[in-house]
DNA sequence: TGAGATAGCTAAACGATCTAGCAATCAATC
DNA sequence: GATTGATTGCTAGATCGTTTAGCTATCTCA
């Protein structure tokens, strides 16, 4: 490992511009809107997935597009590389050699497809399936054990704002008309 | 703009891992926590922001690593390349490089060091800093606006939860003793 | 049966990083 | 004041992961 990664290890990612910067005197004269301690706690749980992602990627053995490949499969199920190079949105070409790498690793395999002889299908395997929902369960269960002590009234609330913050972030993303 | 990347323009990035896939029948025999509606939304919020650091980057001419470099600069202040290299996690090569492109498109510049001639300190353009402004501003000022509708009981409430979250990703990022 | 499209791959090119190493500079010590 | 060790920012070549171009095999449709 380079010493560029292994100071990796142990760094925060930095923080996503989404949410923005942490605001300081260089807003260039720009009057910002305040999300208060909120909008701080957003932009550090974007911070921290981020790092999640890395230390799953070392976990697994698997660069960041790697990893992203065996999401797909594992959430869709087996799919055939076109449809992975869709879902990653690079080339069948780069997508041949995800694949690759992911077989070498034991974490997939090519089978023929059923009734296209054109196609092969791509399959995690059960062991990379396992490894990956293990790697995962510290966040699915913490996650999960923090959204069940809700009240049902404080859940609803939770609930609304997350939806509102979709919305925002929507509404982003649409094209000016 | 390559075929990939006109695609990528309209294309939703991947879900991250983090948060956990959506949960398919492909689990591998794994039992998972369930975070029902909630930790849906805060999957769907995580993929959101990848795609509007992606929108970002498009809107300012920068790649993913050039944007986390502006970041630093518009947050931080001016900042040496030693200093932007340890923010960002590359080498100082990797890191005079990203400098060079961010000066050509007119978001940076490099100055003199007032004491310590072998340092050059790397200073964000003003117009860069507006420009970055100005794609954020519809996501700050959404999010400022939703957070401000909450009434104190509610927005403590969502305060308690995001604070419990950043609990369980700082867990689950922690070394195993 | 032939034409057009799709699938997955290979090869070469490209972009962005890496490591190794350099010259200029600084601070501490003698 | 000279020397030594460390730091800074850069260059050059190597590596990795992507791209584009193009290929053969296969499928569907008229």
């Amino acid at each position: 490992m380079s010493r560029v990664e292994e100071k990796r290890k142990s760094d925060s990612p930095v923080e996503p511009a989404s949410l923005a910067p942490a605001i300081s005197a260089n807003t260039g004269g720009v009057a910002l809107p305040d999300s208060g301690l909120i909008g701080a706690q957003l932009r550090e749980i974007l911070t921290l997935s981020t790092a999640f992602e890395r230390h799953l990627g070392r976990a697994l053995s698997v660069n960041d597009t790697d990893l992203a490949a065996m999401e797909h499969l594992i959430s869709h199920g087996p799919l055939s590389p076109s449809e992975l190079a869709r879902h990653l949105t690079i080339s069948t070409a780069a997508t041949t050699i995800v694949i690759d790498r992911l077989v070498a690793v034991g974490h997939a395999h090519r089978e023929a497809h059923p009734h296209d002889r054109r196609k092969i299908v791509v399959v995690p395997t059960p062991a990379s399936v396992r490894a990956t929902f293990e790697a995962l369960m510290p966040l699915i269960g913490g996650v999960a054990s923090v959204t069940n002590e809700l009240s049902a009234e404080d859940r609803r609330t939770v609930t609304d704002f997350l939806a509102s913050v979709v919305g925002v972030y929507r509404r982003a993303l649409e094209p000016p008309v």
